[in-house]
DNA sequence: GCAAACTTTCGTATAATTTCGTAATTAGTG
DNA sequence: CACTAATTACGAAATTATACGAAAGTTTGC
């Protein structure tokens, strides 16, 4: 067995029992304690295992520090609700726009269970997470609003007109009782009405805590989507 | 036997055999182990395999690479060393290119210094650093590559041909002694030269760790480089 | 055509590197 | 403090990189 192989075998083995022993990896791939721990200090500046006194335990891809923004995220639960209620609407094939608000952020996981979809956003950090579950996806670009986390501008607009989507999942900071959808940011309502133009259907994904809020810009109005998900009915 | 006949021999017998020696590789084909050694070597830098002293193994596609944006960076320290250097380089005001590499990636907490800077990247980790910082950046968009989370193809280089900027700082996976610089994609090569294009000043960042390492893609030269920066002198 | 100059390919020889075990020293744990 | 584990140092064996030259194939110019 080759170095290498010996490494992969290493996280094979970590994958199924979590943790090990030096010794007992000595001894399972007949090399001395001191080529293990070569090993493992090499896996360990790859940041693939956390050595520890007398073993090693697998580097979970639980602690990664992307997730800052969703971590902070509120009603979390609710979000991961409607967005698995939302996948109902995908179909394989799919040529998907997400905005880039947490709720939409949530349907992700649900994602990779299509096929050959192609899904289009204008957040960076939807797109790395679609990236991360081996989703093709591509980004608008343009400018990076900071607070939201979000491409906006002529530039993501232009790139949005550009492609026809079959369906749009979005959502917004509040909607009213007479159907106003309405966002803070004119830019963000801006790339959402693109969005929403260039795709056969759209669905407003929203939990109650949205209910009755009103913002500065108006999206559009519940007549102009396709259906609403909520997590009640 | 030809040359590329003995390359797609060498592929077929590790799809069978998953790893070999070159030893053995140099018996079964009839030609000096140093012959075998340019063979591996070439499609190692095309991707399609791993070496190994002492041998080769197929490069499995389900080889969980982990991807760049979890995996902890090596040399970071040197690396650190070459940003800082880098940001010698920046006047306030300017529009600035960055790469998707992760050397790159180091010079964004410098930047916060400056004035009125405009960065713009096709890395969406780089995007969101740059906006943590509270730095004005505009991101290419694109197709994600997700292997080095990149946005590259016809969208990020249109992006980028509609940018006039003052400096690029890049990085790549390799250069060679006679000024070679090579990248291991034909997309991410792209979008370089397309930068390079379009920025007044291009600075090339690179440690010793990539010295004399040679890939398949071109992409420039040392004399079309306004300077390279490097952790010594 | 044809020969000279150049390029590509490959083997040989040698220098440099990698890998890995042993042994000695240092550090960590209860 | 006793015991185990980890680090460090070092040497041996194997492998690889490098330099160089020979042979075969290509290109160029006449």
């Amino acid at each position: 067995m080759y170095t290498i192989e010996r490494h992969s075998e290493i996280l094979n083995i970590l994958e199924e029992k979590k943790s090990i022993s030096v010794e007992k990896l000595s001894k399972m791939l007949y090399v001395s304690a001191p080529t293990i721990r070569r090993d493992l200090s090499l896996l360990e500046s790859q940041g693939r295992v956390m050595r520890t006194h007398g073993g090693v335990v697998l580097k979970q891809a639980a602690e990664k520090e992307i997730p800052l923004m969703l971590r902070e995220d509120q009603n979390s639960d609710s979000k991961k609700i409607i967005a698995k209620k939302a996948t109902e609407f995908v179909r394989d094939g799919d040529v998907i726009f997400l905005d880039a608000s947490s709720t939409v952020a949530h349907i992700v996981p649900y994602l990779k269970n299509f096929k050959d979809i192609i899904v289009v956003t204008n957040s960076p950090l939807i797109s790395m997470k679609l990236g991360e579950e081996g989703i093709r996806n591509y980004c608008t670009g343009g400018l990076l609003l900071i607070h939201s986390v979000a491409y906006v501008g002529s530039e993501a607009e232009r790139f949005v007109s550009t492609i026809n989507a079959d369906v749009l999942f979005f959502s917004s900071r509040g909607y009213e009782e007479n159907g106003n959808i309405t966002d803070s940011s004119v830019e963000e309502a801006s790339i959402r009405k693109a969005m929403m133009k260039n795709s056969e259907k759209a669905y407003y994904l929203c939990d109650d805590s949205k209910k009755n809020k009103k913002y500065m810009y108006n999206i559009c109005s519940f007549k102009d989507v396709t259906k609403i998900v909520t997590e009640t009915e």
